[in-house]
DNA sequence: CACTTGACCTGTCCGC
DNA sequence: TGCGGACAGGTCAAGT
C-alpha cells in the first residue's frame, strides 16, 4: 500500500543512503520482478555507481553514473530495504520493524555494493517491478508521461485540483482521486482520511462539489500527507522504510481501518462501505451523499 | 468515450 | 485442525 508519503520516506532513505556506492551484483529469481536481460543488468548496472534517488507519484527513480536509472514502483506490498555489511539487526532501531534477515521468502531483487552493503527489493505479492532503462527514457514509459500533477508541489492550488477532478466530474470522487493521471500518489487510506477531513462523502459525484468543497478538500490532502510523511508513512502489513523500520501514520488515522470506533469529530460509529470496488470507511454522519450546492 | 470489472499474486482471516 | 473462499488494493487490460 505504498502511497505518496510511503514512496516519500522510501526516497529520503535510499538518497540519504545510496548515493556514492558501486555497485557490484545483481540477482533476481523472479523476472516479472525485474524484467531486463541479463546482459543488460551486467553492462549497465553492474559497475554503475548511485547517483541520486528521486520519486514521481508511486514511483521511485535511482539515477546511475551509466546514464541508465532503476525504476521501481512498490505495488502493494514492495519493499525497499538497506542492510549495511555490519549492520547487527535489532540494536539502534527505535522503532518497530518488519524485516529481519535479508534476503527472505518475499526477496525478488539483491543488489551488492562494493564495500558489501546490499540492497532488497522484497515484493511478496510479486505485483511491484523493477526495471532498468535508460535515464533519457525514463519519462517515455507510459505511467510517468500520463501521471497527473503532485499534490505537493508549489503550483498545485485548490484550483488545481478542481480542475483537475472535474475532468471526470461524473464519477465519484473518491474513484477520481484514486485516478493517478488526475492526481499522482494518492492511494486508498489518504483518499479516505482527506475525504473525511473534508466532511465529502467518497461516492459523492465530481460535479456536485461545492467551491467550498474543493477548498477544504485540498487542504485536507495536502495536510494529510504531509503529516503522514512526518510520521514515516501507514504500515498496514508489509510496509517498511529503507532501513525496515515501520510507519506510524495509522496510529493517526481517523477513519482508515477505523470501522466499528467512533468518529473522532462526531462519536458516530465509522462505516467500512465499498466505493468505486475499494474498501472505503466513511463517518456516515459527517459525510453525507447528497450535494451541499 | 467514460466508467467498471478482472487479472496479476500471496498471506491472512473467517466460517464450517 | 483443515480447508475453501473472501479479502487486502495499484495499475493495466478488457469489457460494458
Amino acid at each position: 500500500m505504498p502511497e505518496l508519503p510511503e514512496v516519500e520516506t522510501v526516497r529520503a532513505g535510499l538518497a540519504r543512503l545510496l548515493p556514492g556506492r558501486r555497485i557490484v551484483a545483481a540477482e533476481s529469481d523472479w523476472p516479472k520482478s525485474f524484467p531486463n536481460a541479463p546482459a543488460d543488468v551486467q553492462q549497465f548496472l553492474v559497475g554503475a555507481e548511485v547517483l541520486d534517488v528521486r520519486r514521481r507519484a508511486k514511483v521511485l527513480l535511482i539515477g546511475l553514473s551509466s546514464r541508465y536509472s532503476l525504476v521501481i514502483h512498490l505495488k502493494m506490498t514492495g519493499q525497499m530495504v538497506f542492510r549495511d555489511h555490519d549492520v547487527r539487526f535489532g540494536a539502534g532501531h527505535p522503532t518497530p520493524s518488519l524485516v529481519n534477515r535479508l534476503p527472505d521468502s518475499s526477496t525478488r531483487v539483491t543488489i551488492a555494493f562494493a564495500d558489501g552493503s546490499r540492497l532488497f527489493f522484497n515484493d511478496q505479492r510479486k505485483f511491484g517491478w523493477m526495471r532498468l532503462l535508460p535515464t533519457a527514457e525514463v519519462m517515455n514509459l507510459d505511467f510517468l508521461r500520463s501521471v497527473g500533477p503532485e499534490p505537493l508541489s508549489a503550483n498545485f492550488d485548490w484550483k488545481a485540483l478542481r480542475e483537475r477532478l472535474m475532468r471526470r466530474r461524473n464519477s465519484t470522487v473518491k474513484a477520481t482521486l484514486l485516478d493517478q493521471t488526475v492526481v499522482g500518489g494518492i492511494g486508498n487510506i489518504y483518499a479516505d482520511e482527506a475525504l473525511w477531513g473534508a466532511r465529502v462523502h467518497p461516492a459523492m459525484t465530481v460535479g456536485d462539489l461545492s467551491t467550498r468543497q474543493f477548498h477544504v478538500l485540498y487542504d485536507e490532502l495536502v495536510s494529510v500527507l504531509r503529516l503522514a510523511i512526518k510520521k514515516g508513512g501507514s504500515t498496514d502489513r508489509n510496509y517498511v522504510d529503507a532501513e525496515g523500520r515501520m510507519g506510524s501514520y495509522l496510529s493517526f488515522a481517523r477513519v482508515f481501518r477505523r470501522e466499528g470506533q467512533s468518529c473522532p469529530r462526531c462519536g458516530h460509529i465509522i462505516q467500512k462501505i465499498r466505493v468505486a470496488g475499494r474498501g472505503t470507511h466513511i463517518c456516515p454522519h459527517c459525510q453525507k451523499l447528497r450535494s451541499a450546492k
